[in-house]
DNA sequence: GCCAGTAGGCTACTACGAGTAGGTTACTTC
DNA sequence: GAAGTAACCTACTCGTAGTAGCCTACTGGC
């Protein structure tokens, strides 16, 4: 017991309405735990970077991982605004797609914040456990290059490379595909990846 | 202070030497990370389920994260050896993509945990988040199933979804990929991948 | 101008889990 | 059979998510 208070706005803080107050808190989370990781950061780290204190994150979120998902649901928004603006502009199938894919990258570019929560890399722990899993990415990507080697020496490492991040990643997503989906093997799985790939594997002279 | 002492092994339990200790922890805490989440599991289930004490689990661990990095290497190892040995039996270029592509999808299935643990899902709070990370690749691969819908309506719907899912995983990797190398822009990647998917763009017949 | 009612705010707690200090006991080796 | 060490333990500290319970600036009605 024995509850001493003190002033509730020590100084110069104001009151803000609900909605205002949220907004600002997102602002402020979405960018500490893009910086920090979602791991790594506290609500009261939080709390007082906003200049408010750790009850009202509750009050107004419910949970850390509340408050993580309401910067994620943001988030979301703001890259389907993005791609659905870019294939609303563009002229033809091939058009099309080229746009959407540069509307991707460049909201990576732009909202790096939003895109770190994206991919979950907010929730790794912290750096060495990063470190770990772009190693086992690089040694992905090495096999790969190798393989598409032989089959493209025309390309330059560069796009090599590229090719080879791609292939991974599509693997990795299809795989994740294929947990939701019992029906479809590895066989089908591989099928499908292979199908997509095969025309970029023939030389271009033939 | 007044530290009191009970026996040290309550029961049958034996000593063993450490590399043997070690493997058995290692099984554990791989099976555990996968199913609950780095997050929400603790240090003290882990070593009660090894049925040990947890500063066993630091003497040999150090931390809850290298616990988490020694399981991760394991499965980086077993995930090479997969690949190589496919990339090792397989006859010309084709042959050798596909296999990998199969060995990769395999390993995923037979190693269930330990491809838990690769992709850092591990490391995702709890499934609200999960579910809002799918509800978001959800919605990309929406939007692209229904641009590759123009330009390919000769594929089946299921086809389209593989399709759809790996060019968002390529994209996605693509895009951490740039991370790490300033060097190319967002106009870059877009042409890496773009070169890369066009030629399954053209419709089978023309 | 004054008095509710309420929305925005607070301090001071509890609970739980990562990590540590410092001790005990079963094997091995000479 | 004593010495040394490797395997193991209990019982802590400390930080942080989350909660209880209280305060106060603004609003609208009189």
């Amino acid at each position: 017991m024995e509850i001493q208070q003190a002033p509730a706005q020590p100084s110069g803080r104001k009151r803000l309405p609900r909605a205002e107050r949220e907004r600002q808190i997102l602002e402020v989370a979405e960018q500490v735990f893009a910086a920090g990781g979602y791991q790594d950061t506290s609500m009261d780290e939080i709390a007082q970077r906003v200049g408010l204190s750790k009850p009202m994150l509750y009050e107004y979120f419910g949970s850390k991982e509340g408050l993580l998902l309401a910067c994620l649901e943001r988030a979301k928004r703001e890259l389907l605004d993005a791609t659905t603006r870019a294939a609303a502009r563009a002229e033809g199938p091939e058009q099309l797609l080229h746009d959407c894919l540069q509307a991707f990258f460049r909201f990576g570019e732009e909202h790096a914040q939003a895109w770190a929560l994206l991919r979950n890399e907010a929730a790794i722990p912290n750096s060495s456990v990063h470190t770990e899993l772009e190693s086992i990415r690089a040694q992905q990507t090495e096999v790969t290059m190798g393989l598409l080697q032989v089959s493209r020496p025309d390309l330059d490492p560069v796009q090599l490379e590229a090719f080879a991040e791609s292939i991974i990643g599509a693997a990795e997503r299809l795989a994740l595909w294929r947990e939701g989906r019992p029906d479809i093997t590895a066989e089908d799985a591989t099928r499908h990846l292979f199908a997509l790939l095969l025309p970029s594997l023939q030389p271009p002279a033939g």
